[in-house]
DNA sequence: CGCGTACCATACCGGCCGGTATGGACAAGT
DNA sequence: ACTTGTCCATACCGGCCGGTATGGTACGCG
């Protein structure tokens, strides 16, 4: 039951924010009523708290997921990052929760830095990606631990600048962006180059 | 007064955030009540568009400001990057203000429609300089405006992961940040591109 | 069967804050 | 001097929602 409060937490945070949830909704989305969430939960903070660790958990296992199918290591890379940008430009629920989070982040620590740690594993999980790449020849790195930054950082720009711009929001542009991160990452730049 | 207002909300809102501060916190900031803030704004809405007004001006006038001393078209660049990159890092208020105007973004078509032209402005100011740049033959670029998008897409993840990594937060890696997106742009690459 | 315990529903409180209603100070116009 | 309009202070309302207090139900256990 903590967990499906959890679940449900996340579900309405994400639809409608978290400032304009309150505790009866997600109860109530639950099949519930507050008494039950405040016995699970001691604070409206720590179900966020729950919420988000839901939230990391989803997101591991989707992402594993996804590349698990495929053995070429270029193209596992290349999968997670299509995933990884379908995701900022269209899933408008993953942006309501994750603004929130943010925002949420700069005055409690303790989400800030459960965050920064899903962010390590982010980071650690492209780092395998792109060694693994580099590791068979497909593309070559000088500093792998730089370009993954650079590249997780304009990941995150594009989910804002989806939040702005609608219209990049479609398939050309998703190969488009995609094209761009492997850029960054030291891969591609097929014909561009050419000159 | 208006302007008065205005300032004070954006410094209160940039301080505690949007949500953590009443009016009546922003008119005893001003030294009026709030009988006076109702009468110059119909709403808080109203008010914290107004903030965002205020904030849109003052970023346009230090950005030129900082870079009106120098001449050299790609110092200029440079010092403009170097600037953004600094706030980004540094500026926690920024933080806070530019967070919750996301979060507000969302569900507030108004001023999500503000801050996209913010952010356009912002696009054709660097474009300016980037072609200024190449113009004089200190860079080459072949898709200009893909480049700038996806350099001010890096630089606004930068400013997320600064709250993450408190540690990035340091003069030698704002230089790092600086080459890094520079680079993006088509220029630098000083000796890492010798092979 | 008595009893404790885990789990959940119901009812209620109280503070905060956006918004309003009202009145007063002060200047300008006639 | 009287009105009119601007600008601001004071007082107050009312809803929302986090949090609590309490009661009820089912189950396990001796």
């Amino acid at each position: 039951m903590p967990a499906r409060l959890a679940q449900s937490a996340f579900t309405m945070f994400s639809r409608h924010g978290i400032a304009n949830v309150s505790l009866d909704q997600v109860a109530s989305h639950a099949g519930v009523t507050k008494g039950s969430v405040y016995w699970h939960f001691k604070s409206k903070d720590e179900l966020i708290k729950a919420a988000c660790v839901h939230y990391y958990r989803n997101t591991h296992r989707q992402m594993n997921a996804e590349i698990a199918p495929v053995r070429d290591p270029l193209k596992r890379l290349e999968r997670a990052l299509r995933r990884s940008v379908r995701i900022c430009l269209l899933d408008e629920e993953n942006r309501v929760f994750t603004m929130d989070i943010w925002s949420l982040s700069l005055r409690d620590p303790e989400v800030r830095r459960g965050w920064g740690q899903f962010y390590d594993s982010v980071r650690e999980f492209y780092m395998g990606l792109v060694q693994a790449a580099a590791l068979s020849g497909q593309m070559k790195i000088d500093d792998p631990e730089r370009a993954v930054n650079l590249m997780l950082e304009a990941i995150e720009g594009i989910k804002l600048r989806a939040m702005f711009e609608p219209q990049i929001c479609s398939p050309r542009e998703e190969s488009e962006i995609v094209k761009s991160l492997l850029e960054i990452l030291g891969c591609g730049k097929p014909a561009a180059r050419a000159a």
